[in-house]
DNA sequence: TATTGTTATACTCTATAACTATA
DNA sequence: TATAGTTATAGAGTATAACAATA
């Protein structure tokens, strides 16, 4: 279904902005961890996802879902597959969530006349109007993250990202 | 493609930066995901651990049973609680990765004189053989990351990454 | 009463094989 | 034969409640 909402309601009461779970033990040595990029990669993907499903609750969109809406919205018409493969997301699992995002009037299946196999994607308006508040939160999470590192080094870290992920 | 040639031939122009999209589907707009931190935060995590597993299947170890077998060796006789918290694992999680990294003669429990609840997790020499040819191979990691963004941008990375994970 | 390790459990994510209907 | 969507399923990973032993 949606989130985990015990999951996000549980860090409501967290100082700070975003994550901050591994300061408990001061005296351990970690230093061979987080001078390796894979570490701090994790605990960083961790708490930004953490961050999200807190900012998102209301809307009740996970990361996956956000990523579909807006992918679908700014590429009507395009296959499933094709959806689901530029996500990175295998075709299986993508059914279930077209299912439920279906069930809530976000987005719909539209059978191909031209190749009867395949389903055509497309936000309908309730999607739209939802993509455009989400987008909105969004923004307010990247503003959150440009109070903690700037925007000079939220831009670099985006850049060294993308580079890392081959995803430009 | 079908119903609506029109939409599904709209392309929105990417206003910031490059806006060309993921290796399957070249022609699919990706670019309101890449822009923002979480997408390509994802994407990079899922690649680096991809490349971790390939790297280290020979040594059959996950990210996480290296993360645990090096905090353990670089804080010897802590607590399972301890080493679990530091790493951000549930205590009933770390029950079976210890059951395991002991089964293979590589990590073992104590009982504490001291505190005969607790159990001081040591690394055994097998254990410490192996961490030593794990650090090697992560070693190879980290100068292949070297070759894809730099010594400096692998540096940069790494701090901004940290930040963003509010680890130290 | 609180803590440590543990068991049991459940839910999400992800990966693969195989089916159907089309091509 | 091959492809798109689907079903079924299995395996990780991660979360919480509760229990026994100990403090």
């Amino acid at each position: 279904m949606a989130l985990k909402p015990a999951r996000a309601l549980r860090r409501a009461a967290a100082p700070d902005e975003i994550g901050e779970a591994a300061a408990a033990d001061a005296s351990l040595d970690l230093s061979a961890l987080t001078q390796i990029t894979g570490y701090p990669l994790r605990r960083a993907q961790m708490a930004v996802f953490e961050d999200f499903n807190r900012r998102f609750a209301a809307l009740e969109l996970s990361p996956a879902q956000y990523s579909a809406l807006v992918t679908i919205g700014d590429n009507p018409g395009r296959k499933q597959s094709e959806i689901a493969g530029a996500l990175g997301i295998q075709r299986p699992n993508f059914v279930a969530m077209m299912d439920e995002l279906e069930r809530r009037g976000l987005a719909e299946r539209l059978r191909s006349d031209l190749d009867r196999r395949s389903h055509a994607l497309l936000l309908t308006p309730a999607g739209r109007a939802l993509v455009a508040r989400a987008r909105a939160v969004q923004a307010e999470q990247e503003e959150a993250i440009v109070q903690t590192l700037g925007p000079e080094g939220r831009k670099t870290l985006v850049g060294l990202l993308r580079r890392l992920a081959k995803i430009e």
